[in-house]
DNA sequence: CAAGATACTTAATGTGCGTTCAGTATGTCA
DNA sequence: TGACATACTGAACGCACATTAAGTATCTTG
C-alpha cells in the first residue's frame, strides 16, 4: 500500500470522520466566541480541513449551525435519560459528557442567542425537571409545591442563566460551572445549596409580595 | 426663519444631540442582536444619520461599543444609589429606567458576551447586593447567612442569568423580565419568591451535599 | 477495468462590512 | 469679513467573509 496519506477510518463507521471533526470544532468555536463571530475558516482550520469542505458537508454556515443544534440536542436527549438519579441538579447527568466538545457551553451560548431547536430542547428539559422534582418530592429530598411547573422553570432558568454567566461566576467565586469535575463547582454548589435549602427571604416579606400581587391583579381586572 | 432644515438643538445642551441618538440606537441594537451581528449602517439608520458620522463621533465600532458600556454603567451607577429601599430585588431600582434605551437587555447581553467594563460594573453590583442583603437582615426581611458574599453572588447570577434568558422565560412562563411594569413579571416573581422563601431541597439532602464536599476536599488535600 | 459517486483541494467570485476621502454647510471667533 | 473648527454627507476603498467553480484523488460498484 502506498501510505503517503493517512488512511481515513472506515466510512460507515460511527465518528471521527471529517464531518464529525468539523461539527465538533464548530461546537467548540460557537460555544467560545458565539456564532456570529466565528468564521468558517477558523472552524475548518481547527478541524484540519479546508473551508469549502465545510459547506460541502453542511450546505452553508447556517446549515452547520443547525447541525450543531441537532447534535447537541441529540446527545443531551440520550445522555439525560441514562443515569439520572433523584439528584438535585437537573444537569447532573449532562455534566458527565464533559469529554469531547463543550456541549454545556454551547447550549448556554445558543440559549442566550436564541435558536429554535435549542428552545424546544429547553422545553423538554423543563418537562423533565418537573418529573425529577416530583420524584425528589416522593423521596423526601425535595419540598412539595403548589406550582411544580413554575418552580421547575425558575430553577432551570437559574441553572442555565448562571451557566451563561459562568465566566463571571469563575471570577467572583472561583467555581467553574462548565467543568465536569464536581470539585470545581464546589464553592458555587455550597452557596446555592444553602439558599435552596433555607431560602433567603422571610415569610412576612413573601406575604407582602403576594398581597402586592393581588392588588396588582385587582387593578388589572378593573380596567 | 428659513426652516428648510430642522434647527439642531442648542449644542452645549445635555442630550438629544446626534451623538446621543447614535449611542442610544446602538444600545438598542446591541441589546437586541448582539454586537457582532449589528452593523454600523443599521445603527446609523436608526439614529437618522449616515454611517461615517458614527465613526466620526466614536472613532470606530469598538469605540462605540465602549461608549455604550460606559454610558450604561454610568446610568446604572447613578440610578441605583437613588431610591434603593430594603427590597428583595437588587434590580428594583434599575427597572425604573425602563424608558429610553433597553439598558437591562444591553447589560444582560454584554454580560454574556464578556466585556471588561461591564464585568467591573457587575463586581460593584455584587458589593452593593451584599450591603442590601445585610440591610434586609437587619430589617428582618432577609434571613442571615454565614457566607454573605457567596450568597449575594449566587442571587445576582440567578437574577442576571434569568434576564439573559428572558426570551425563554417569556415563552415558558409568560413573564417579561425586561419590562418596567411589575405586573409583567408577576408569574416569575411569585414562583421565584416561593423558592426564595421556603427553599426547594430538604435538610438531609443538603447535609449529604456538605458531606460529599468534605470528602472531596479531603481527597484533594491528600494529593 | 471502466464508470460513476464521494471527499477533498486550490483558486476565484461577489458581497457586505468598517472605514477613509473629499467635500459642503454651519457655526464661532478675531 | 476672513480664517478656522465642527457636524455631516455621498462616494469610494480595501478587506474578510461565505460561497462557487473547477479540478484531483480515492472509494464503490458493475
Amino acid at each position: 500500500m502506498g501510505t503517503t496519506t493517512s488512511p481515513p477510518p472506515p466510512l460507515g463507521d460511527a465518528d471521527l470522520t471529517a464531518r464529525a471533526r468539523i461539527r465538533d470544532a464548530a461546537i467548540a468555536r460557537f460555544a467560545a466566541d458565539g456564532v456570529a463571530s466565528t468564521t468558517l475558516r477558523a472552524v475548518a482550520e481547527d478541524a484540519g480541513v479546508s473551508a469549502p469542505l465545510v459547506v460541502h458537508h453542511f450546505g452553508s454556515k447556517d446549515g452547520l449551525r443547525v447541525a450543531c443544534d441537532h447534535h447537541v440536542a441529540s446527545v443531551i436527549r440520550t445522555s439525560k435519560s441514562a443515569a439520572m438519579t433523584g439528584s438535585l441538579d437537573p444537569l447532573a447527568g449532562l455534566r458527565q459528557l464533559g469529554q469531547g466538545p463543550p456541549l454545556l457551553r454551547y447550549l448556554a451560548r445558543t440559549l442566550a442567542d436564541g435558536s429554535e431547536h435549542v428552545a424546544t430542547l429547553l422545553d423538554e428539559l423543563v418537562d423533565d425537571a418537573v418529573g425529577y422534582l416530583q420524584q425528589g418530592v416522593e423521596h423526601g429530598v425535595v419540598k412539595p409545591t403548589s406550582a411544580p411547573r413554575e418552580r421547575a422553570v425558575v430553577m432551570l432558568m437559574w441553572h442555565f442563566g448562571a451557566l451563561v454567566l459562568h465566566e463571571h461566576v469563575e471570577r467572583l467565586l472561583g467555581a467553574d460551572l462548565t467543568a465536569s469535575d464536581p470539585a470545581e463547582l464546589l464553592p458555587w454548589a455550597l452557596a446555592a445549596g444553602e439558599v435552596l435549602t433555607h431560602g433567603v427571604i422571610t415569610e412576612p416579606l413573601f406575604d407582602q409580595m403576594r398581597e402586592a400581587a393581588q392588588t396588582l391583579a385587582a387593578e388589572r381586572d378593573r380596567s
